[in-house]
DNA sequence: TTGCCCAAAATTGTATCCAATGAGGTCTCG
DNA sequence: CGAGACCTCATTGGATACAATTTTGGGCAA
């Protein structure tokens, strides 16, 4: 047997490597929504020659991070508010079944983590200085993290995979600067409210919680899309 | 402006004929799960080079039909019980929202379109030999046709697609051959109640028919599964 | 016989080369 | 001065050659 995404140093391909950095670009902001992205400058950035470029390329379609048109070329995929809406929407739905999962079926290794996590992000809140784009990295991969360890608990991968791919599709990362310090300690909040719940197993708590935190999440994002409209 | 996945005749990529052509495969089942795909044969096979049969594969993994492992290879991904019955899960979470958003929002061609594929699928299916390879295989396109459709009329387009990905990776139609004749015909008839609910625009029964839509058919495909466990 | 090790073959990953096509600029004509 | 056609060029798509790694088969020893 042998390694398998595993920390045993596999020696990462090129096309992986690409494929993180590209994407890691895309949700800070350094490739912007409509940029075009044309495969022998990428591979001049990133040190590779075009075919693992390509392959990268071929992956963020799928990912629904970038748009490939035929014979023309790949931007950057461009969202409207009403997308970003819809695909709230749909999480709200996902994370929310997810979340009554978790309740019902979370070992205590789960709370545990999730414990863990949250106090990392309170921590960090209370130090942080909001508007240090550093800062606003760190507490949206533990966010990430956060949401990610609820699916994961929830014991359907199906149902993980689906929302994870939505979470990372909508957490365009430099988007948390727009947010306010309130807005983000209510969040943090909610996910204590959403702790309490999966401890006590009450499903439907759980699932009520998660659903008023991601549509309240929806709702704050929509206001900030719609007063920063299309810059660039 | 240019074509775009329109009739225009584009002059269609090479890889993406290789990524259908595959898919096809597996859907059919002339790829079976675990079995082992090697790019060479089937450039071979396809009569293409190695390259554009790379990107297919690397398409085919993001969707969820094959499985690469970095240096070894690729296989088209074994599913157990279990999984299926989450996919199935989480398809009835998803479709029955639509189903709902659907029976709110729909429009008078979104209705006449269902009604059409639905009497196409009673008349092939009034004609069919279940057993017969072909039927099978148009019966499944309609069906598949038929929730895609119920889907697109939700209005929302995350909603859609990740319900639509999911479909496309339960449905392997051969499954559908070991379907009791019986079976299609509620299938067929859950239809029916499923376009009464949303001509009559009544959210919540539409909702709960396909709910049960869904649900029912999870179980019986737990059970065709389980008597089938893995052949080959 | 069983287990291990090494070597060769097969297969994946990457680079580069060539062909084809769309995009953009320019020139001409109205 | 503006619009349209044509031409050039940049960029994508595909093929092939090469490198690296994994698998597999055989041989050897316990």
């Amino acid at each position: 047997m042998s390694a398998r995404g595993e920390k045993g140093k596999p020696r990462l391909r090129a096309a992986d490597r690409v494929y993180e950095d590209i994407r890691r670009c895309i949700l800070t902001g350094k490739l912007c929504p409509g940029e075009r992205l044309t495969e022998e400058l990428l591979a001049e950035r990133f040190g590779a020659s075009r075919t693992p470029v390509r392959s990268a390329i071929v992956r963020l379609a799928g990912d629904g991070f970038v748009e490939m048109t035929p014979r023309s070329g790949t931007i950057v995929k461009r969202r409207s508010a009403g997308e970003i809406a819809d695909i709230y929407d749909v999480r709200a739905l996902l994370e929310s079944a997810a979340a009554g999962l978790a309740a019902r079926s979370r070992t205590d290794a789960d709370l545990d983590e999730l414990k863990r996590l949250q106090d990392e992000m309170e921590a960090d809140f209370e130090a942080a200085d909001i508007g240090e784009t550093e800062n606003v990295e760190t507490l949206s991969l533990l966010n990430k993290a956060f949401h990610q360890r609820i699916l994961d608990s929830s014991g359907n991968a199906t149902l993980a995979e689906s929302a994870s791919r939505l979470m990372d599709i909508g957490f365009l990362i430099n988007t948390y600067t727009s947010f306010s310090r309130e807005e983000i300690a209510r969040s943090v909040d909610e996910h204590r409210k959403l702790i309490d719940a999966i401890r006590s197993r009450d499903v439907y708590w759980a699932e009520a919680v998660m659903r008023a935190h991601i549509l309240g999440a929806r709702n704050s994002l929509a206001s900030v899309v719609e007063a920063e409209k299309c810059r660039r």
